[in-house]
DNA sequence: ATAGGGTTAG
């Protein structure tokens, strides 16, 4: 009697005065503490009653005592329970093997929880939801729906109630399955489910993940029982689809409308969404909330809130954020690494590390994956190649993550070797791993490699995506190939990945840089969504076809239009006003950038106008715009300032230029080369000598050949200076000889006097 | 029933 009531304490007075103890006392005893969650003292009582002997546990008592070694997570006390069950002959019994199932499934050890459902004669549908919850809950999604299939055409004629079906929706979500989910919303509806708030939420949950946002709204709508996991279910919905308004706009509407308050859930499912500078107030609100709700002390909140204020550009609220953590764990760690390491600041990241490792916590692969990205941004091969050793050293678990990873921190620090050697070693090539692959040739100036990569990746029937399409389109971009820069175009038109932003912005770039400025205006007009990236992209095109005038046009119009130049804008306007000797106007960027919009200018800015001043023969104002900056110089200032003095003659200001230039780059041999041309240039012979005579001690060795090519009808001609492969041939020989003339009565004076070494 | 952190691109 007392045991209903809460009061455990109670009942053990009364079952410890009992003289006769029967089985009915026992399991009374046993099941009122399991009632209250005590867990230890149900398990307590058992072994009492084992050491009592005066009568056997029951098909009721085993159930209990299961239960209690599932929740208090004793994995090898439950295999003992069940070993005793099945001695004293209850291991057929529908609930002690119905208990079993499920507990085995909370340990992860879904082959015992298969076995024993196999084994039980009279399944019911519990016994089948347990079993088909445990392959979904443990990620055996085949095995799931497969189950569900069997249960479906059972010759018990089992019928599948809501919580069959709450276990299943989660699957189809996982796999994308959205037939099958769509099959069981169908089921749902048929059998009166669909309104059962938990059936309708892991509707809405299955809409969004395979990413079908506008049924999911509809699923939500049509169902007026809704509860905070509904909400919370439709918010994540909108914030995996990375709609900032909408996700807010339903937060609004849930405070409202059904004025219920957001949770931790809410939280943790608004913060993703918040990742731009522009949402950092967005999240500063939801921290104070979170604050006042006392949500700080949910460690998946306040790793949330790190991620957030890292990825809005607030990397010290971060950093505050975690400072306040007690109790930090290697996620919370790895919240703080990753915020460093993929917002800007990878050295930082590094340190983390190390504070991270001195406070005695052991790196996962999370701590791993965030270090590579943190080296491949340094371009530090050194600490790239540590990480990978102690990945090794860790039992180097092939996670596709880290072997991504680790193929972009060799491909950027150059070492394709590393890279081809780790992408053919992955077992199954994600598409992520063949476009870092892919990518990396790219960025290392082998776009023949990239292209004959895509080509196998399609030969190998994968389906490309977006980012793939991005890379290998700048590939063709390299090459000036525009034969196979049309047929990628055509590519992502069959494929219909054309609406993408990025792609759309390559192909622009792209033609640009095949010659055809027309197209790539051709392909701006037609795109659906304009947005800076893609005006960048046409402006820089411009600006390569020396169309300084529609270039500023363009960036007054972006202007107009209310969209926000970016760093990379500024870049192709500063480029273009370059080409075209446009310096006023490219001052005058310079100025505004960082007053108007926030741009704070980089050293590629300053080079840009530093090189247009040292062109027009504005030496001083080049020198006094370096003094000004607000970072150093690097090598290809005094480069393209040497290269203008040497056009112009001017002798004493580049020896000036050289002495900072070799003092950066003391190895390199076509600085070398150029201030011996300027030496050249004035007669000063004695000093051309003894420079050529200073690369012979150093043991330099020739410059870079300069080299062009030029595809025609599909195949790629190199042409290098001196180069004697072509000109053998009597038609190119004699158009040469032709052109020779006719730019010779236009007035050209080749110049003679440099001295090459090639 | 809803719940995090990592990989590729200009």
């Amino acid at each position: 009697m007392y045991s209903n009531c809460g009061f455990p304490l109670d009942s053990r007075i009364v079952f410890d005065q009992s003289t006769v103890k029967d089985l009915c006392l026992w399991n009374a005893i046993v099941s009122a503490y399991v009632r209250n969650e005590l867990w230890f003292d149900a398990l307590l009582v058992f072994c009492e009653l084992l050491i009592a002997c005066e009568c056997k546990p029951d098909n009721f008592t085993f159930p209990c005592v299961i239960k209690a070694c599932g929740e208090i997570m004793d994995s090898g006390l439950l295999q003992s329970v069940h070993g005793l069950g099945l001695k004293m002959g209850l291991a057929c019994d529908l609930f002690v093997c119905n208990a079993l199932v499920s507990n085995y499934g909370k340990f992860g050890l879904v082959m015992d929880a298969a076995r024993v459902f196999e084994h039980n004669a009279n399944k019911n549908l519990v016994s089948w939801n347990s079993m088909i919850s445990v392959f979904s809950k443990n990620g055996w999604y085949g095995s799931s729906l497969g189950l569900f299939g069997r249960m479906l055409n059972s010759q018990e004629g089992m019928v599948p109630d809501d919580a069959t079906l709450v276990s299943v929706l989660p699957v189809c979500a996982a796999e994308g399955e959205i037939e099958m989910g769509r099959m069981i919303h169908c089921i749902a509806v048929k059998m009166k489910l669909s309104k059962e708030v938990k059936v309708s939420n892991a509707l809405v949950d299955m809409y969004a993940k395979c990413g079908y946002v506008t049924e999911a709204q509809v699923v939500f709508d049509k169902n007026d029982s809704r509860n905070i996991v509904s909400w919370n279910s439709l918010i994540a919905a909108y914030s995996r689809d990375g709609d900032v308004c909408q996700t807010f706009n339903i937060l609004q509407n849930m405070q409202v409308k059904s004025s219920l308050g957001a949770n931790e859930v809410t939280i943790l499912n608004l913060l993703p969404v918040c990742l731009q500078r522009s949402e950092l107030l967005r999240v500063r609100i939801l921290h104070a909330y979170s604050l006042r709700h006392g949500f700080q002390y949910n460690e998946l909140v306040l790793n949330a809130f790190i991620t957030a204020y890292a990825k809005c550009g607030s990397l010290r609220s971060a950093r505050n954020v975690f400072n306040c953590i007690e109790n930090r764990t290697v996620s919370s760690w790895n919240a703080l690494l990753g915020g460093y390491a993929q917002n800007g600041d990878p050295s930082m990241a590094l340190d983390i590390y190390l504070q991270m490792s001195s406070s005695n916590l052991d790196p996962d692969w999370f701590s791993i994956s965030s270090l590579l990205l943190a080296c491949t941004e340094l371009r530090s091969l050194r600490h790239g190649k540590e990480v990978h050793g102690f990945h090794i050293k860790k039992g180097s678990v092939t996670d596709p993550y880290i072997f991504v990873s680790l193929i972009s921190l060799y491909t950027r620090c150059g070492k394709l070797l590393c890279a081809k050697f780790l992408f053919e070693g992955m077992e199954d090539k994600s598409l992520v791993g063949w476009n870092a692959m892919i990518s990396g040739y790219s960025q290392n100036g082998l776009p023949t490699e990239a292209i004959n990569l895509f080509r196998k990746l399609v030969c190998e029937g994968i389906q490309p995506h977006e980012i793939v399409i991005t890379s290998v389109l700048g590939a063709c971009s390299q090459l000036s190939a525009l034969r196979l820069g049309k047929e990628t175009h055509c590519f992502a038109l069959k494929a219909g990945l054309i609406d993408d932003l990025y792609v759309g912005c390559s192909i622009i770039d792209m033609y640009a840089h095949s010659g055809s400025i027309k197209q790539s205006q051709r392909v701006f007009e037609h795109l659906k969504k304009r947005d800076v990236a893609a005006l960048t992209c046409l402006i820089a095109g411009y600006g390569i076809h020396g169309c300084g005038e529609e270039a500023l046009y363009r960036f007054r119009e972006m202007q107009m239009l209310g969209l926000k130049p970016d760093r990379f804008t500024y870049m192709g306007i500063l480029m273009a006003c370059d080409h075209m000797g446009l310096i006023e106007e490219g001052i005058k960027c310079l100025n505004e950038m960082q007053v108007m919009h926030g741009v704070e200018p980089e050293l590629e800015h300053y080079a840009c106008v530093i090189d247009m001043l040292g062109r027009a023969g504005r030496f001083d104002d080049a020198v006094e715009l370096i003094e000004d900056m607000h970072v150093e110089p690097d090598a290809a200032i005094w480069n393209s300032l040497l290269s203008s003095c040497r056009l112009r003659g001017e002798l004493d200001l580049g020896k000036q230029f050289a002495g900072k230039l070799l003092e950066l780059e003391p190895n390199k041999a076509d600085n070398y080369i150029l201030l011996s041309n300027l030496f050249a240039g004035s007669g000063k012979w004695d000093d051309v000598r003894r420079v050529r005579l200073r690369m012979k001690e150093l043991g330099l060795g020739k410059k870079d050949a300069g080299s062009s090519w030029i595809e025609v009808k599909g195949k790629t001609y190199n042409f290098v200076a001196g180069d004697k492969k072509f000109l053998e041939s009597k038609e190119i020989q004699e158009i040469w000889s032709s052109l020779d003339v006719g730019i010779n009565e236009i007035g050209y004076v080749p110049e003679t006097v440099e001295v090459t070494t090639s």
